[in-house]
DNA sequence: CTTTGTGCAAATTCTTTGCACCAAA
DNA sequence: TTTGGTGCAAAGAATTTGCACAAAG
């Protein structure tokens, strides 16, 4: 568990000021390996912190990956996810009950970047849809 | 390009019933390989298709997915996109135009389906984002 | 002070839903 | 005549914007 002063110290690491926003966002995506979506963020948050507004996630989020400390994914269509850890792994989505689970071990050569003359790429996100083994059984 | 009649007979042998919409919508898509956003499928056809509704165009689009004529892009957050390519490529987003390329010519191991105990995996999606080279240059 | 961050409310955009009408089998 | 398809208007949900206030340097 990521207590709130290292999370502060990893905010500094990358870059980011932190405020007390920012730190909690950073805090929850470090220690809820959930893909969380905006509203779970804003709604786990709140307790602690009545006045957060669902503006400060949005502009909060929006700068974790800019700065490149959260990863987002698009593999939900309906809502954007945020991802922590941003090293080398997939993401299975089920489009039976919407949740985005890890998929590690992938083979390293899917995350290589390919050189291509038009486009200067940046990240890589692999993503697989189908039928999680609690939804295949229900 | 594809004629009207080719891709009536397209539907059919995809198991689709063709209406004058679906079959308008999928020769949209067949003619025109710019991962199209709903709206841009809408606006395209209106002018020769008054009475088209939009809802018409999500409903086709979702029973093309379903039946595999084409295939939904998740890499634009903003919009779900349709691409008539069904075969092995990858996809680029530039993040500063949003203008979604096709990147062909990947490895094919990219799109093989690994194997998970938890998971029943139905597709693959490869996407990359990062600057084209026009907006590089501006 | 001056700049940057936060939060409320309103606006915008994309997508879905309910329902009536139309068309095909 | 029954089933499925279409289209309008309204509803719903996610995200963005404008602006005023608060906090930090």
């Amino acid at each position: 568990m990521n207590s709130y002063i290292q999370t502060h110290q990893f905010l500094i690491q990358k870059n980011i000021k932190p405020s007390v926003q920012r730190t909690a966002v950073m805090e929850f995506l470090l220690n809820n390996r959930i893909h969380a979506t905006v509203d779970e963020i804003y709604v786990a948050l709140s307790p602690d912190m009545p006045t957060l507004s669902k503006t400060t996630v949005y502009n909060t989020l929006d700068l974790l990956v800019k700065k490149g400390a959260v990863q987002m994914l698009s593999i939900d269509e309906k809502n954007a996810r945020y991802d922590a850890d941003t090293s080398n792994h997939g993401h299975f989505f089920c489009q039976s009950c919407g949740k985005v689970s890890d998929i590690f071990n992938l083979n390293p050569a899917l995350f290589e970047i390919p050189y291509h003359p038009n486009f200067k790429i940046k990240t890589v996100e692999i993503s697989y849809t189908g039928i999680c083994k609690e939804c295949k059984e229900n």
